[in-house]
RNA sequence: GGCUCCAUGGUCAAGCGGUUAAGACAUCGCCCUUUCACGGCGGUAACACGGGUUCGAUUCCCGUUGGAGUCACCA
């Protein structure tokens, strides 16, 4: 059996979309678990729209999340070159054009603009929508001949029947046939000599020898037309697997206004890696059991792509989050620290110690950046209401804990040991003395020394972090606190 | 609007003619706890509708409705 050949054919055009990084992910899943070799083309065929440092994005992107090609433009398979641009410059696109015009597949046309423009039949939703009427198409030989002579900028357009039908399979889909009234004549070569997408994709694939075509389902409508083109030339068409839409959560095409339609912004909130992998690789795809946490690896031996979805599947962020957190809690503590360490260090300047810290963060945070919130309290008392000291089931309430924080505070000041097992005892002591529960007087203490609903620790813990003189500080306002509630 | 695709809980998603219709996230409750959080255990919640086909439809077919994509000298 042929070898499976996968192609991520991106445009340099900024960011790297989570819809592309899908489509890359599942394109090297699919060549890699076949043994197959999966490649990198960089279609930069509109000028217009190329952004400087584009490509670098795209290769630091793929080296990051493991996506390693097998070929690209830095490594030559023997199907070179892997950069459109290039390609052209060896005149393949005008050269295989040439080859349709010959058939009468394709032809030149001069329409200029204007004429297009006015070829706008309706408005809808804003769009302009038209079909070319050909008229190029009735050129005579001589006239095309003296066109080209007088040097008036042309463009190349498929020939497509009005009559008929065109089919095409995909492995998903299954088979979709379309009218061929409603295909227009597309542009193959561009008035600046640049072959337009459509046309370099068909060409680069065939001649770059690429049995399986992956790529979004917005060219599921398109696809007809390039099934012709390979019909035209007479070359095999090959497999198309189109994916299922990605979408915000109104249900529209993921969006740059969404806020994390990119992995830069992903990355930029503080998500990993090998969770934002995982959770895309599972918008669209299942397994057969009901496993959700997979490295690259173990995707790669498990990605059967018949098991991709066709319905679209919207990007929930606060899966992504939850599934951050297990890879948070599951990463090994010296790396986990390397990469909490900025985030800690600028919430708590000074002399903290960020180890500790980090310690009880790590398994309570879904994401980096919500540490600084966490930790916060450490570095200063926030304001906070009396009321915070009521607990019903503790039965705990502003007098009750007036009471217990006045009790407790002289011997938090004979306490030398503020090591957390020495104020635990010492705590303790007096709950047993006084015959009280634990959370009696552990809840109002933690109260009044963090100043927070919610921490990352207990009493003894976070006053061990504060030292005794912060510590009684704290204490001795939150008794201030109480005796004006 | 034309064309194309899609349709199981709020979200991801299993199911591929007969099931008490999985699981995960979210949500809610309980338990644990230095009684928050973390963790553990449970609960609520779905086959869009209408026709067929069939002994039997979530599952197959048709229609309706709904949603999306697409209709460029962009990819």
């Amino acid at each position: 059996m042929e070898k499976i050949r996968t192609r991520y054919a991106p445009s340099p055009t900024g960011k790297m979309h989570v819809g592309n990084l899908r489509s890359a992910l599942y394109e090297f899943l699919i060549a890699k678990h076949a043994g197959g070799d999966f490649m990198l083309r960089i279609e930069d065929t509109d000028q217009e729209r190329f952004v400087d440092g584009a490509i670098e994005i795209i290769y630091r992107t793929m080296e990051k999340t493991g996506l390693i090609h097998d070929e690209g433009p830095d490594k030559d398979g023997g199907y070179g070159p892997y950069v459109q641009s290039e390609r052209m410059k060896t005149g393949i696109y005008m050269k295989y054009a040439q080859e349709l015009v010959d058939k009468g597949e394709a032809y030149y046309c001069f329409c200029d603009r204007e004429r297009l423009a006015s070829l706008k039949t309706e408005v809808v939703e804003g769009k302009e929508i038209s079909i070319y009427d050909k008229h190029c198409l009735g050129l005579s030989g001589e006239e095309v001949e003296a066109n080209l002579a007088a040097d008036m900028p042309f463009v190349i357009r498929q020939n497509i029947p009005n009559e008929g039908t065109t089919t095409f399979h995909d492995e998903l889909y299954g088979d979709i046939t379309v009218e061929n009234s409603e295909l227009d004549d597309m542009i193959l070569i561009k008035s600046d000599g640049f072959p337009t997408y459509n046309f370099a994709n068909v060409v680069d694939d065939h001649t770059m020898n690429i049995t399986h075509v992956v790529r979004g389902n917005e060219y599921l409508s398109s696809s007809p037309k390039y099934v012709r083109l390979y019909d035209a030339f007479g070359w095999q068409v090959p497999v198309y697997i189109h994916l299922p839409l990605i979408t915000d959560e109104n249900h529209k095409k993921l969006a740059k206004r969404s806020g994390h339609a990119s992995f830069e912004d992903l990355l930029e909130q503080g998500f990993v890696t090998e969770a934002i992998i995982n959770y895309i690789a599972l918008l669209g795809w299942s397994p057969e059991d009901n496993r959700e946490i997979f490295s690259l690896r173990e995707l790669i031996e498990n990605f059967d792509y018949h098991r991709i979805s066709k319905s679209p599947a919207v990007f929930d962020i606060v899966k992504l989050r939850w599934m951050n957190g297990e890879y948070i809690k599951a990463m090994d503590f010296d790396v986990f620290y390397g990469m909490a360490q900025p985030y800690l260090q600028s919430a708590l300047p000074g002399n903290f110690d960020l180890k500790k810290i980090a310690a009880m963060v790590k398994t309570r945070i879904e994401v980096f950046p919500d540490i600084a919130d966490m930790v916060d309290f450490f570095r200063e008392l926030p304001e906070y209401d009396a009321a915070m000291y009521t607990h019903k089931k503790m039965k705990t309430d502003t007098a009750s804990s007036l009471e217990v924080l006045r009790e407790v505070l002289p011997i938090l000041e004979a306490q030398e040991d503020y090591g957390n097992d020495a104020l635990y005892q010492a705590l303790s002591a007096y709950v047993e003395q006084k015959g009280y529960k634990n959370g009696y007087v552990m809840w109002p203490v933690r109260t009044a020394v963090s100043g927070k609903q919610m921490t990352p620790a207990g009493a003894t813990e976070i006053m061990e972090i504060l030292g005794k003189e912060e510590s009684l500080r704290r204490i001795r306002k939150g008794i201030e606190l109480l005796q004006n509630a």
